[in-house]
RNA sequence: GGUUCCUUGGAUGAGUGGCUUAGUCAGCGGUCUGCAAAACCGUGCACGGCGGUUCGAAUCCGCCAGGAACCUCCA
């Protein structure tokens, strides 16, 4: 097996060659979306960047156990509604059951996931479907001393944990400052300490989702999760766990530390995080009131898109980027992606032209060696895009007879493309949509009856019948009425 | 204010102590073509500013300027 995979571990802030812990198995686990609204261009990164690295460990053997979760208790949110749940505060909204409202979302995230070409993940597991280990974690934590109850809440006792631990590993923090700048927020009068966090919530009269607890009726503070589903599905200690840089504190630093707690060593071996997606230069997200939906970027129907993108230039667009760097959307970078696509997708089609010769006049061995060079040094999809262009000059300097290729390297470099283009960076061929498709062809066969009527009135009757005996040859029926000709396709 | 980062040519976006280069889009010139398009060939333009280390730095270090994310739900 291929063992040379290097990615970026934000623990260590280096790049770490990657030796799994029981291999050939891997444990994965990602921070998937909360289910309270459409999937918008931000959701798309995180997806794109470890259905990426799912694809490649795959390839290289792997048996991994990909686990992304979904969010569906919902967070503390803070604003008018303060404290209110945010699934529950939505579905009051809409008067629809909370988990009608995270069903219509979570189906719509599928399908957006299914467009981008994401694969499905080996277990989805839903928050609200693992409350009980949520609630063997926290007695765990409290059983170790660092946690405690307060009003029928349990909280984490951060600088009892930072006694011990350190509570800011991840994120490069330390206490002190932490605790100096920790805005008050709701329930403070509860905590010990400010930076202490919810470990257990006591369920308010107006919060429509809870669940019985010891501690009395209430839902689980929101990085428990992640640390209850990663140890049920993965285990005490695992590989990989990713999700956005915005996650990183305090999300994922409560998550070690939680562990750590629980458990006395850390779960993660790896963490990985991508980077945001910006408009003008700023994060893309809900808060800034700036995101563009996933579903308006394949229609078009947003303000700010010039046109409909192609799920697949969405995905390409994202690759071009390294996943560590932002990446900023405009129209004209969008554009240039579905050119470059294009222009890539046209040259694997040549090579179905092709007709070999004896011998080659080019170098294909050393392409698949690159792309996987640029693969193993943490998932660099611009480079292997760079070598899979320079891949199609190739090819198209060959399909223009400039150079010649053996059937044997032919038969290498269809399987080099099959591989990074379609099993690795998982672009699929661009089919265009089928609304597309139908009005180009109403507007071929409509160009068609126009000059066999142009032919009629110049009595050329042979080009006109041509066109029409090879129309119905082709399964259309004409109808030559006194109001005009008409058409249709038998089925 | 703290933490973590970033600043590359017209746009986007890689990378590296010296070697000629990312790549894509756009531009320009050419080949091809009835004309176009596509394709191919060629081509210009760069490393925020100021210092330092070094034989040599866009790449390492420091300072400055500008920007971002996080510190509050967030991909």
């Amino acid at each position: 097996m291929r063992n040379k995979l290097t990615i970026y571990n934000t623990r260590s802030r280096k790049k770490e060659l990657f030796i799994p812990l029981h291999a050939p198995h891997v444990g994965m686990y990602v921070c998937g979306p909360t289910v309270y609204g459409d999937a918008h261009l931000g959701h798309a990164r995180p997806a794109i960047t470890f259905d990426l690295l799912f694809r490649y460990l795959t390839h290289l053997g792997y048996k991994v156990r990909y686990v992304r979760n979904i969010t569906d208790v919902g967070h503390l949110e803070h604003d008018a509604d303060e404290g209110e749940d945010k699934i529950a505060k939505k579905a009051r909204l809409e008067q629809l059951e909370p988990m009608e409202v995270v069903q219509h979302y979570l189906i719509r995230y599928h399908q957006a996931m299914d467009a981008l070409n994401v694969l499905p993940p080996s277990i989805e597991p839903h928050a609200s479907g693992h409350i009980i280990e949520q609630i063997e974690l926290v007695k765990e934590i409290l059983d170790n001393g660092y946690a405690y109850v307060s009003n029928g809440s349990v909280y984490f006792d951060v600088p009892k944990y930072n006694k011990d631990h350190h509570y800011g590993i991840l994120s490069g923090r330390n206490l002190d400052e932490t605790i100096n700048t920790t805005r008050a927020l709701d329930g403070q009068e509860e905590k010990h300490n400010p930076v202490d966090f919810a470990l257990w919530k006591h369920a308010q009269p107006e919060h429509i989702m809870h669940w019985p607890s010891p501690w009395g009726e209430g839902f689980p503070g929101w990085h428990c999760e992640c640390t209850a589903m990663g140890r049920k599905y993965l285990g005490a200690r695992f590989d990989i766990h990713g999700g956005g840089m915005d996650l990183l504190f305090p999300h994922h630093e409560c998550e070690i530390a939680q562990a750590v707690a629980a458990q006395g060593d850390e779960m993660v071996h790896y963490w990985m995080h991508n980077n945001m997606i910006t408009i003008n230069g700023q994060k893309m997200g809900k808060s800034y009131h700036n995101f563009i939906n996933l579903d308006e970027f394949f229609n078009g129907t947003h303000p700010l898109l010039e046109q409909a993108y192609d799920p697949m230039t969405i995905r390409f667009f994202i690759l071009q980027a390294h996943y560590r760097s932002t990446v900023d959307f405009s129209n004209e970078a969008l554009q240039a992606a579905e050119k470059g696509l294009q222009r890539m997708t046209e040259a694997v089609d040549n090579l179905e032209r092709i007709i070999p010769s004896a011998a080659s006049s080019v170098d294909v061995k050393s392409l698949r060696e690159k792309c996987y060079e640029a693969m193993d040094d943490d998932l660099n999809s611009p480079i292997v895009i760079s070598h899979l262009f320079d891949g199609a000059r190739m090819i198209n300097n060959i399909a223009a007879g400039n150079a010649t290729i053996s059937q044997e390297d032919l038969d290498e470099l269809k399987g080099t493309y099959r591989l990074f283009l379609y099993d690795i960076l998982g672009l699929k061929k661009n089919t265009g949509s089928d609304e597309h498709r139908e009005t180009a062809y109403h507007k071929a066969v409509d160009l068609l009856l126009e000059l066999r009527m142009k032919a009629k009135n110049e009595k050329d009757w042979a080009t006109s019948d041509k066109i029409r005996n090879a129309l119905v040859e082709a399964g259309f029926e004409i109808k030559d009425t006194k109001d005009g000709v008409t058409w249709r396709l038998n089925q």
